[in-house]
DNA sequence: CGAGGGTTTGAAGTGCATCAAATAGTGTGG
DNA sequence: CCACACTATTTGATGCACTTCAAACCCTCG
């Protein structure tokens, strides 16, 4: 396991917290608070950053990397609840759960964080209404995400599933014929779709026949959008391009 | 389909406002507005309510009754994101939501709501710590009750799902044996549960001979609480009893 | 080159869906 | 109170999708 970051970040952390719209329009004294809180952290990949019901002292906002948060049972299969990027925070919403986490989180590529302290936001947020706001949105954001989520486990197959996935990949803007590169490991993927690698393996292979994608290692080259839409969207109550969280 | 409802409500509509949580510490002016603004309808069983998109104008309470929340396909196939009863909000989240509805809703018996304006309930919330601050801590609730929901399709199987369901009907001090009636139609209970009908019937026979419940059409009756917990809760992160929306 | 993890492929099994039909339950009008 | 219609539920037979177990392949990195 790697010690040493490959591509750590060297943005000042309050460049990155101001850029947050979780903190848009903030007060300048609460903001200098949370600036003086803040912590960057280099996290190397597969570190364990925390565990579900541990108690939750500080949040986190990814400034580069990938982080996953997942559930695990008695028995050791675990749930991916979601995958998150750069912008992405997590940990935050324990404020309103016992101040304990809700799900484990792991790094899962080299990742720089910055942390903060969760008691601080909860005292901002009592007095902020601005921020209080703020996070609303975001939660709001996030449960939208969440209801696409079970939708697509509903009445999506493997395939679609990947379609999906891949879909949302794509910038709105982007030009025809599209070029992706798969942001994680497939198995990693899988498990975020709810399947077993080798479920995601011959899945993806089936749509590449499907709709005429093709696949080199970790890149994906989409020739006609229209076919994975027409191939994926169909059995999803969201079309394309359907927005992603912020 | 019924026009005359069987139970209907008779609570004043200020009480049924008055004990939600969402609402607890108020300023008296707030609520006064609330309660000038709510309406009470009598909605028959099967109405549809809005439909995923619609604009949002109205929020709305459940008073009594049952309302499922659900997301339909263009194909026709629909996935049941979640089914509310008394005390339960549905519609608030479209203020933040471009002022749509993020999936439609539908009455599944004979329920009484009251409905209140979206645009009050956005001005209020800006205008209200209090109330940003009890709506952030519903919607984390809420976040985590979908969180769990993923979490049951990845990793638990049909059997699993239903004593689930069951073990959450449970009131936390229910002397053994417990007796519970299913709270609507088992249809119903099998696609919330993202499973088929034909299914739902085979995995609760299935249920039935592991765990020794038995089942008199809409009752249910659990001789060994243990043996079903066991059955169920060892495929899943959260343990018996896991408390549910308040 | 060789070790180890990620990925693919093959063969066999399981769980759930589907289609079809029987049965039970409920509300209706006579 | 009964016969009927209609819906909810169960049961049976069959098929497909996904999983499981096993082994091969590939790629990266020391």
């Amino acid at each position: 396991m790697a010690t040493v970051l490959k591509h750590p970040s060297s943005l000042p952390v309050g460049d990155v917290i101001g850029a947050l719209a979780l903190f848009e329009g903030l007060d300048t004294p609460a903001f200098e608070r949370l600036n003086a809180a803040a912590q960057r952290l280099n996290i190397p990949k597969g570190k364990l950053l925390h565990l579900q019901d541990d108690p939750a002292d500080y949040f986190y906002v990814i400034v580069q990397g990938w982080v996953k948060l997942f559930r695990e049972t008695l028995e050791g299969s675990e749930a991916i609840i979601d995958v998150l990027t750069s912008g992405h925070l997590f940990g935050e919403n324990a404020v309103f759960e016992n101040d304990c986490y809700s799900c484990a989180a792991e790094a899962i590529e080299d990742t720089t964080l910055i942390s903060l302290p969760t008691a601080l936001l909860k005292e901002l947020i009592a007095s902020s209404n601005q921020l209080a706001l703020n996070m609303l949105s975001s939660m709001s954001r996030h449960r939208l995400q969440q209801h696409r989520e079970i939708e697509h486990l509903n009445v999506q197959n493997a395939p679609q599933r990947i379609g999906c996935f891949l879909l949302r990949l794509c910038k709105p803007d982007q030009p025809v014929p599209v070029t992706l590169h798969l942001p994680y490991d497939k198995t990693l993927i899988a498990s975020r779709l709810g399947m077993k690698p080798e479920t995601f393996s011959r899945a993806l292979a089936k749509l590449k026949e499907q709709t005429g994608i093709r696949i080199v290692g970790p890149t994906v080259y989409i020739d006609r959008l229209q076919a994975l839409v027409s191939y994926t969207c169909n059995h999803c109550s969201t079309s394309f391009p359907c927005d992603d969280l912020g």
